[in-house]
Order: C-alpha cells, then structure tokens, then sequence
DNA sequence: TTGACAGGCAAGCATTCACTTGCCTAACGT
DNA sequence: ACGTTAGGCAAGTGAATGCTTGCCTGTCAA
C-alpha cells in the first residue's frame, strides 16, 4: 500500500505517468527521449529504467515484453481506493491494521 | 503538489491521517496516546509533531490554536484531484509544467 | 556471424527522510 | 509566584532514495 504513495512521491514518475497516459505502451527507450524533449527531464536510461521498475511495484504501471521491446501500460486502478479511505465520515477507523509496514516500534 | 504526496507516503502520517477521520480535532499528546494505543505506534511526540508539520505543508492538516492547546484538523480537499490526472482519457498532456521541482538536469 | 540495438544487474555516491536528544517558550492551576 | 502541562526549535544520526557508472545478457538486421 505505502509502495503506492512511495511511487507517486517523485516528481520524475508523475510526469512518466503524464507520459504513459499521453501515448501508452511505450518502450524505455522511447520514453527517455520524450522525457527529454517535450519534459526537459535529463534523467538517464538507468534512471527511467529504475522509476519504471517503482511503477511496476506499485501496480501503477504494467509490462508486456514482446521480442528485445519491452512495453509499458499505465494501470490507474490502483488510484481509486486513496481518496475514499479518509473520505469516509468519523466513527469507526476499519482497515488499517496492516499498514505500519515494519514502521513500528522495536 | 509533490507535497501532498511526499505526505502521504508515510504509512504513520496515513494512520495519523485515519485517527484525525476517526476523532476530528485532536491535539498533539492527544494522537500521541491514541496513535500508542490503538495503533501500537511508539512514535516519540517529537515524532508525531513533524508528521503533523508535513502533514500540514501538504495541506492535509489544518490547525487551530486555543490557549496552550494545538487542536490538529483533516482537510481531504487536496486528494480530489490525485485521481483525475492520470484517469483522463490519452490524447494530449495538459498542466504538469510546472512539476519538476527541481528536480530537473542542471 | 558480427555488430548494433533494447534492456538488465549491481555497486557506489550524495541527498533526503524519519527519528532522537536536549533544551526552550507559553499557557494554565494552585 | 511556582510548578506543571502543551507545544516548539534545532542539531545530530542511521537508513532509505535517486542517480550515476560500468558491465552484461538477449534480440534483430546485414
């Protein structure tokens, strides 16, 4: 869950979601060089490569490998459940109990 | 922007996110004992008063003094429009200029 | 088969982040 | 006035994060 907020917490991976959702299925290769050109983001092939792989984890993106390509698909499903969760009136906190992520006390 | 989701990538502030829904208005030592209780966080006051500061930068948090009291309030206004950036259709890219943050190459 | 292309793996580095520690200010109660 | 309570400020520490560097594995065209 946390790995969700974690991916859309760079400013990079948004604009790589913008990206995807402009011209989905893009390779790396051709993302880097629309990040460059139409984002002025420098980042590296490696760098992409990593934030796509941050994407992948958080369900936010998905790949299809079809030959030396790989493709990748925005997946925006795992956006919906955020809003709701605090949306929801005061009374009962409900499904929260799996959310410390190690983050707790020793 | 990066804020908000910077702010939500903690998993303590979510949960100081879920006691605020479940109890508006709380102050500080009061989400200290709660987040201990209920949630078995050992999070130190300090802690908890620099989840609130960024929790607060984000906008997620609006507060109220009274008195030497500090009562802490959640505002969800800023969530709305996480999900509509990236659920409108492919097609062109709209208002993300200005989301590097920085972040972009020397 | 050879070379170019698309992508992956892993170590190293600098910054950021969450948290602690220690001390301080301001508002109450008695 | 004095002590207690609620909260704030700032420096320091360990871990995580974003990025680079360097090399390696597959795939395709000629």
């Amino acid at each position: 869950m946390g790995d969700l907020f974690k991916a859309l917490a760079d400013p990079t991976r948004r604009i790589i979601l913008d990206e995807l959702t402009d011209r989905n299925g893009q390779t790396l290769f051709e993302l880097c060089a629309r990040l460059a050109t139409r984002h002025q983001l420098g980042s590296s092939r490696q760098a992409i490569s990593q934030h796509l792989d941050v994407l992948e984890t958080a369900g936010l993106v998905e790949t299809r490998r079809e030959g030396r390509y790989k493709f990748h698909y925005i997946n925006t499903s795992p956006l919906e459940p955020i809003v709701e969760r605090w949306l929801r009136k005061p009374g009962k906190v409900t499904g929260d109990a799996g959310d410390t992520e190690g983050k707790g006390p020793a």
